[in-house]
Order: C-alpha cells, then structure tokens, then sequence
DNA sequence: AAACGGCTTTGCATGAATGAACAGCATTTA
DNA sequence: TAAATGCTGTTCATTCATGCAAAGCCGTTT
C-alpha cells in the first residue's frame, strides 16, 4: 500500500453522494458538474481499492465503508467549518462578501431600501441576499447573518433585537372605508378570512386563526396581502406592510399574541468581523426607525377615534 | 462571504508548511513542486482573506490563524489516516501495495531471498521495501509492515515474534582460525574492539559495549561486519550474519544480554488485510527456519569441542 | 403510446493546476 | 574568497480535471 490514497478532498465527494443518495443530487450540493462527481467516485474506489456505493437505477446507497468514510467527512466538515469561522471571524477589514438570509416578506416590506443605502455607504462590501423562507443554517456557512422575526432566537447564535413586529387585521381600504371604526377580531368571525397555510411557518399565527375557518390560504404574507387588495377577505399583516399599502386599511388594534421580534442573529466565531459589524449597525439604525414609525402610526390612529 | 472558502486539501498544505517551517520542506512532505506550494498557499490566503505565515528569507512563520489551521490540519489528518484504514482493512485481494519497513542487517543478512521468494509466489502484490534504521510510523501510514529486532514491541501495534536473534563476538577468520576455542568475551578486554555508535539506536549493545573501549565506531551492523573482516578488530554481530559470512569466525557463545526478538508487526486495523496475512505468514516460515538453523550451528560448535 | 423527468455514463474541448527550469539572495563550507 | 547549498519567487510547456453536450435507460405522467 502507498502511503495515501485519500485525498481529503474525496471526503467531502463521499459525503455528499452518500447524503444525497445520487449523484446528481451531489452535484447539486456541490455546485459541480454531475460527470465531475461520477468520475471522482470512480477514482476514489479504484484509488482505495473499495467499493463504497453500491449502484440502483434509482441512485446510489453506501455500503458499509461508504458509510464510515461518510460519517468521519461529517467530523471533518466540523472541523473545516469551524477553522475556517475563526480565522474569518478575525478580519477587520470592511471589504469582502457578506451573505445575508432573511424572508421574503422582511425583504420587500423592511429591508430593500435599508440594504441599498447601506450598499452605497460600504461599496467594498459584496452582499448576497438568500431571501428565503426557510431556515439557513449559519454553522454550516450557509449564510452570515440571518434577519428573522422570532420570539425566541437559537441559543446558539448571537444577535440583536432591533425592535417589535406587530400584526393586525387588514381589508380592502375600498371596501371598508365607509367603516371608521376598529374592530375587536373575535367580533368579525363571520367575515371571509384570508390565512396562512402549513408551509408559512408561523405556529402561533396558525394557531390564532384556527377560529377564523380560513378558506383561502397562502404559504407567504406577501401572498396574503396580495389577496386581500382585491377584496377578497381580510388577513392578517405585519404593520410595517400593511400600514404602508395604500390599498389596505387597519381593522385592528395590534395582536398581543402574534407580535413578533425582529433578530439580526449571526455565528459567535463572526461577531467581531469588520463587515458583519457594519452590516448590524446600518440595519438596526434603518429598521428600528421604521419600526417605531408603525408603532407611532398606531396610537395616531386610536387618539383620532377618541376625538 | 461566500459559503465556503477552505478546500479540504488545503488544510495539508497548511500543515505540511507549518511543521517543516519551508516551502520546500514542505515540497518534500508532499511529494509535490515547491512551485505548487508557494502558489497554493497564496491562493489559500487569497480566499480566506487572511496572512496564514510570515515570510522571512530563510523560511514561513506560522501566525496565529495559521498555527490554528494546522493544528486543525492534524486533527482532520488524524480523522483521515483512520478512516483510510478501516476501509482498506476490509480488503481481501492478494493485490495491491504492500510498504514494508525494516533494518539493513535484516534486508541483508535475513530477508532479502525469502522477500524474493514472496515475489515469486505473489506476483500481483506490488512490494515497496524502506530500508532504514529509522522509525517508521505504521500509524501514520508511512509503512504497512515493519519488521524489526525489539525486546519490546509498541503497545499499539499488533504482530508475532518470529525467532530469536542471538549476538555473538566475531573476527576475521584468517586471523583467529589458529585459536580453535570460544571465549569468554570478559576475557578479551585487552583486544581492539569494533563498536556502534550512537546512530545505531541498540542501548543494550552501547551498555555492553562500554568496558570494550571500542576505538572504532559504526552506525551499522553491516559497516562493523566489514570492518572486522579487514582484521582491524573484534566485534559483535547476529549469528545468523556473522556465520553465514566466510571470512569472520565465531569466537564467543551468544550473549544472552543482547539476544534480541525478530518481531513482525503491523497497524491492528490491517491485520485482517489479505496480502498483509500473506506476507507475515511467508516471513514467518521463511525466516524461523534460517534462524533456527543459526541455533542449530551454535549446538554443533559445542558438540564439537566437547570431543 | 408518447412525453416528460430523473437517473447514470461517455466523449470532446477548454481551463486550471502542476512540474521543470531558471533567477536572485543569503548563508555555509572548503 | 569562491563555490556550494538552501531558500523564495517567476515563467513556460505539459498534464490533468472539469464542464458541456450527448446518449441511453427506466419509471411516471399526460
């Protein structure tokens, strides 16, 4: 036997292969080319002198040495990743990329002017924005930061809260504009709601509208407040998103039970990189404003209807 | 920052410049052009964004992130060698590489006809045989068997005692073939005596060598073997050596203090290895009986005398 | 039954990586 | 003091690895 035949790299091949079940699915994980990853296969096994997929039509599955090459990749992916986030998370310099996840609707309702004066202030700075509903992983390197309404953030990530989303009930302003007043939401059970389906993610917003017998449903808010301009039923918004549609108006006070924080959670190892820090500080100064704009516009709204 | 900056293999290169403190120590590490070493790293440091080592005009200087990368380079290493070999242990192919370690005296005056041998009845297991004084490490997969005179083999290798290897005192026979009898080696204080040196690594041999006054020195058993044949002095030597050699003449019994073991040894991972179960099994047979015919030379001497 | 989608496998052209050779500089050796 | 040695750094030709495109097979959907 030669001193090495595995190459550290063939690990990372192995694992994705062996987590993804196919070889196209591994170069989809990999962003290579699937005839990259059938041909590296195929060196490793002849390198190593072991077969560790056994072939399907369907796809591949591990054998057993397939198997534990797959579960020590595991170990040195968390190796890697970690290495690399403490050297990384070193760097001083406002240069270099940043990646950023946050969803949809945080996107067009909060965040796109925020981000474009912050591109004009650090122009040196490459932003990649993941916008995206479902959760990246920032331990895996994923992304950088995530931007997230939560009320309870992973105890393994570092962050801020910049400030309370609340939600309220919207309608067509067309429709309900000869209505003035607000109204308490269990009184309004007979009219059309608009909700969220399963895909939305919002446990506590599901469970809110479990009495509302919603029979339209949308997987996004952005969706929802679609639906609702064309006076279909009335939904539930974010205030930030419905205070500033000029095609909805507020039925509602604010909803205790479904106001949300807004978190700029990051890795611990990244918290003192240059970037990262600029990035936090440009967001919450943005965002906290306009945050506290809807919060304002709430209590406008109750003093008019107490005159 | 992108998703990932740090190839896997990068982490070698990494670490092969930290611990050989150069670019082209680390070339020879890695079997690979210095060219590539310089343009790798810069192309690591690159990526990451981070100064991984000082340059200085006699070599690099690891920094704090790299010293970090490199000691995570070895724990991945670690992770790597193992995993290597858990998968090759399963092979059951009389094909394939075996890298066997052992000592000069031993590849000359024991091994090399039976390796022949082995050769001929295995054509298809490629051999790569280091002959070298020298430790290899069997964990660190520099060599898959070593073979070697030991009174105490390492805890964490697994093997066999094949034989005895006794010493005895011999000289140039042209000189001492007037002098029929043996002797007691306490009695020929007053002879010039051919020695090791340091280099030789034996401790036992140093320690009984020291009322010898040794004025000449060596670094091998095969060097004091030649030396003694020019009549320069006496010397101790294996029996299976110094009695197959023609021009040298046994002049003591062997000496029971420096009767090491041949041992066979190998990684516990390999043993189930099919070409590492052949190989022992033909050193073994091969080898016990060239060293049990030494033994049997020592008795006839002493029959011999007795008439 | 045909179309579609997903899979694996193969050939060719291109880009990336590598080794060989060269150059320069400082230190060591004869 | 000159030559040898060992280091880093650069250029050019060659080799290797990769992506693109094509082909084939099979199961599912229309």
């Amino acid at each position: 036997m030669n001193e090495q035949h595995l190459k550290w790299d063939d690990l990372q091949v192995v694992l994705a292969i062996a987590r993804a079940g196919s070889l196209s699915g591994a170069s989809r994980r990999l962003h290579i080319s699937h005839a990259t990853v059938f041909r590296r296969l195929n060196a490793i096994e002849a390198r190593l002198g072991a077969t560790l997929f056994e072939r399907h039509r369907h796809g591949y599955t591990p054998t057993l040495a397939g198997e534990d090459l797959a579960a020590t990749a595991e170990r040195v992916q968390d190796e890697v990743n970690s290495a690399e986030r403490r050297v990384i998370g070193q760097d001083l310099k406002l240069s270099g990329t940043l990646r950023i996840t946050t969803t949809d609707t945080l996107f067009a309702g909060l965040l796109c002017p925020v981000i474009a004066e912050f591109r004009q202030q650090y122009p040196s700075i490459t932003l990649e924005v993941v916008i995206s509903n479902q959760v990246q992983s920032l331990s895996r390197r994923e992304a950088d930061i995530a931007i997230r309404p939560t009320r309870k953030p992973p105890e393994t990530l570092v962050g801020r809260a910049v400030g309370d989303i609340t939600l309220a009930v919207y309608g067509q302003k067309e429709h309900w504009q000869a209505t003035p007043a607000l109204f308490e939401p269990s009184l309004m059970l007979k009219e059309n709601w608009i909700g969220p389906d399963v895909h939305l993610g919002d446990a506590a917003l599901e469970k809110w509208m479990m009495d509302k017998n919603a029979t339209y449903r949308l997987d996004s808010m952005l969706g929802m407040q679609l639906a609702a301009r064309q006076g279909t039923g009335i939904t539930v918004l974010p205030c930030y998103l419905g205070d500033a549609d000029q095609m909805l108006l507020r039925l509602s006070q604010p909803i205790d039970a479904l106001t949300t924080q807004l978190w700029l959670l990051t890795h611990p190892d990244l918290r003192h990189v240059a970037r990262v820090r600029a990035f936090m500080a440009a967001i919450t100064e943005g965002v906290s404003e306009k945050l506290a704009k809807a919060s304002r516009a709430t209590a406008s709204k109750q003093n008019a209807q107490a005159e």
